[in-house]
DNA sequence: CCAGATACCGTCAGAGTGTACGGTATTTGC
DNA sequence: GCAAATACCGTACACTCTGACGGTATCTGG
């Protein structure tokens, strides 16, 4: 016997669906690549119609677009989630890298990432892309100043040294996500957080690799 | 009248065909990426029948394949000709991070990144590339420590700092890919020199930011 | 309560893809 | 020279993908 359900606004069912449908692309982004993210396979992981797909978004085009925002905001929001956890003291500047580290490491990177490759060499991609971006980079900055606070916001290195460790880390991403060393790989980001403090001034530059590394402010 | 062409071997043949077919492929990939990259689009840039592209790559994962070798060579041969015409002197280390940036600007680079992100979703592409990539970047640590030369070569701290410059070079490579921002792009390149200074012990932290920044041994 | 709007469904044709296959031209080994 | 081998060619076919379309269920505004 068919339940009866309950009366949803159109508003609503379109929110859900269209979530569901985002969502769905993205877990296929992640798993199977940008290439293999067709209509068909986001239809059949959503379970729904292909009409439905079609009726949200007419051309793949349109899907993919709608990917980023949807991407950019779960990324925004996860992000926010775990640098709220991250607590004050001496190791602060350490576990800013290790929160940008599980970041650019996360599953959401990486979906976003297939999306991003592709807009190099797709106009209409990359023209939705790049201010979803910006609103992705701008969020972040904020963030990272949220979560560092006092005394390193007045520290006018700090913006150099986020910038670094972003892009490090990165570059550090993409190296090892093909065959992950986990033990170079930490032993890379230990290094840094050491070199980090070099820069900041509380490390001579002869102390770049040894000890533990842990140096507040 | 038709040209009796001169007489090549078997041998001969292959290879320049089979040069030719990667060749456009590598064009294929950093011009229309790696979706795009059908055997129909190959054929055609590379002006050769269908069942030629067969003959040589049986189904078109074997000319991706192939095309990793074949990228990879290119990228050591590119590099190790601009690496001879670093010269010596008080700026070499902050030539030497020029060098590695047109590396990871260079368009065989972004030829292979497609390969490489796709290869994240493919085992059988990644099975091939992981091993190519090693050999890669076996290569390049060759060339990296053959051009620094002494007496950077001897100090431990320098495989540190050429990962860094790689790791965080790769990253803003990426960044900067899809809406190219010179300026910014060129200030954390020259602020990223200083930092190597710095951590090199050259340089005091709190010049981080200021000045030409050409630091030598 | 009911007409119009909107969300969802399922099928279809056209274009494009990868691969199989038989045929022609060139080179090789004897 | 001449068969065998191999490089190159072009068509054919089965398959998948996309976008179009008409049809049904659910909601909304009056």
């Amino acid at each position: 016997m068919p339940v009866p359900r309950s009366r949803r606004t159109q508003a609503e069912r379109r929110a859900t669906t269209r979530a569901r449908i985002l969502g769905s692309t993205a877990e296929c982004l992640l798993e199977r690549g940008y290439a293999a993210t067709t209509i068909s396979e986001v239809q059949e992981r959503a379970g729904l119609a292909r009409g439905t797909i079609q009726h949200h978004f007419p051309t793949r085009a349109a899907l993919l677009v709608g990917a980023i925002s949807h991407l950019v905001d779960s990324r925004i929001e996860r992000f926010r989630a775990e640098a709220a956890l991250v607590e004050d003291g001496p190791g602060k500047m350490q576990a800013v890298v290790d929160l940008v580290w599980r970041d650019l490491t996360s599953p959401v990177f990486f979906a976003a990432l297939e999306l991003w490759v592709a807009a190099r060499t797709d106009a209409d991609l990359r023209a939705a892309l790049v201010p979803e971006e910006k609103r992705l980079f701008a969020s972040m900055r904020e963030l990272y100043a949220g979560t560092l606070g006092e005394p390193y916001t007045s520290d006018p290195r700090v913006d150099t040294l986020v910038e670094f460790t972003v892009d490090l880390l990165t570059g550090l991403s993409l190296a090892t996500m093909l065959a992950p060393d986990g033990g170079a790989r930490d032993a890379v980001l230990a290094r840094w957080k050491r070199a980090l403090a070099v820069l900041a001034g509380l490390l001579p530059a002869v102390e770049l690799l040894d000890g533990p590394g842990t140096i507040g402010p």
